[in-house]
DNA sequence: AAGTGGTCTAGACCACCCT
DNA sequence: GGGTGGTCTAGACCACTTG
């Protein structure tokens, strides 16, 4: 039923004094008696480790949920009745809960409590590295070749990717390569109106992608991703054979609700496959 | 310098002494003096609207750094400073500024404060749809449709899948349709030691997927995504031409440290988008 | 009407880290 | 050393929801 309070620092003793040492002038008739119970109780969280209390209220009950003890449904006990378990105040129950509701494992309801959630959708976190980085992490080198660079008025096609009504876009078209072999080709454009500064810029050895994320400090993202056949000109690039399967990663980056870029990233084949994870306790 | 503090709750008056209510037996020293300045200070903030204290400032905060006013490595105000500044406790700052970090917008560090962090990867949120619902969504009729149902001894393949020594695997292929036009193709292998309850489960109605979501209450899932071009099978089965690009998902799903089911879902051609979307604010 | 979660406070102690 | 973030508390008020 009761637990062993873990202590939040890795520093503090397992029976130390803590309310003293916390609260000084607090009265302190509860102190023999935690110790006394701490002596004698089982630490049935003893690889919990050096964690913040929060945190293992968190594990703790993420273990429940996961392990199914708790299933879909089910309700969690009451911030009060958890804070009395764990000897903790209801702030740091609170600040637990709070976190597992953020990451959708429970669903919090005023008046009836907090229940386990339903899993719905599978909601992957998908890391779209930096190409350099990427490559480089292979173990390859990094090369970059611009191919085209024009400026020009928006076509409806741009307008459409930016979202724009008039105004001129930077078009660029590049290949990343590892080692001696194709990568990846870029297609992007830029528009110039919130990046004027893209003019005076040739990326003929710099790549527009880590450029732009220097320049645009933040940035909203949308993804789509899609299988196409490879067309003769993007094949040839590719040094892959025409149809090849090609992955294909469009990315349009936002900033204070302007847009700034729309990339086309192709990818050649089954070479490159991404790889997303997903975990409840994440966020 | 000094800006108004927003009352925490949408109810509570501009100028109410709320420092009176939330401390009766408080000294009421500075009332008359909050009172005075709130009346005279401009409402910075005014479109704040009736947001949490400390969702108010991680929205300040975010929308400096996203704005670009604070570039990055810029030193974010100290918590003290923030307190100030939004007449607040310590703790409320401090509640803002750990979502904050969390989400990747500031880096903090002892001694030395906080700061604006670089993008780095691009995060993306992938939300993978349960496949019937994607179809409703959409406005189709579901069907389903079960190819094959076998149970086997785990090959090479099956254990490397969900790295398991030996044992049974129930294996099913299976289509899902979206009116009258193939959607996607399921192949899967189920580990049959973790979910033995499979064996009585036919699967002629029930696609798998879901029923294992009910079964395995939560998980941890692994995701590759890559294209493909379609085998003589695949295409005939997805009703396209063989070597049309298929994107294919591939998810292993575990739940307590054992793998419970692979699965392979392969879908036609560019017909099928995933979409996913980064925003810096989110979780 | 009662109970739950949501929020906030003022103060405290600590580890860490930079100077 | 001194300042910063990390954590925790005991208590308070409020909105919301359900019985």
């Amino acid at each position: 039923m009761w637990r062993a309070r873990q202590s939040a620092n890795a520093s503090r003793p397992a029976c130390s004094n803590w309310q003293q040492v916390l609260r000084p002038d607090a009265r302190f008739r509860d102190q023999e008696g935690i110790c006394t119970m701490m002596d004698s109780a089982e630490t049935a969280l003893a690889a919990t480790g050096d964690l913040s209390l929060h945190q293992q209220i968190v594990n703790d009950v993420e273990a429940k949920i996961l392990a199914g003890d708790w299933p879909p449904g089910h309700r969690v006990p009451f911030e009060m009745e958890l804070a009395e378990q764990y000897k903790c105040s209801r702030m740091t129950v609170n600040k637990a809960m709070s976190q597992l509701a953020r990451a959708g494992l429970i669903i919090r309801r005023k008046k009836s409590g907090s229940f386990v959630s339903l899993p719905q959708v599978q909601s992957a976190v998908l890391k779209i590295n930096e190409i350099r980085s990427e490559i480089e992490s292979l173990g390859k080198i990094y090369h970059y070749d611009l191919l085209e660079r024009s400026l020009r008025r928006a076509n409806a096609n741009d307008r459409a990717h930016l979202d724009m009504k008039d105004g001129k876009v930077l078009h660029l078209r590049s290949l990343h390569q590892a080692g001696d072999r194709p990568f990846c080709l870029e297609e992007r454009i830029i528009n110039v109106a919130e990046v004027p500064q893209s003019l005076e810029e040739s990326f003929a050895t710099t790549a527009p992608g880590g450029w732009l994320l220097q320049q645009v400090p933040w940035s909203t993202a949308e993804h789509t991703i899609q299988a196409i056949n490879a067309d003769s000109e993007t094949a040839k690039r590719l040094a892959i054979a025409e149809g090849t399967a090609c992955l294909v990663i469009e990315r349009r980056t936002s900033s204070n609700a302007a847009h700034i870029t729309h990339v086309r990233l192709t990818y050649p084949g089954n070479a490159h496959i991404l790889v997303a994870r997903f975990t409840p306790s994440q966020s």
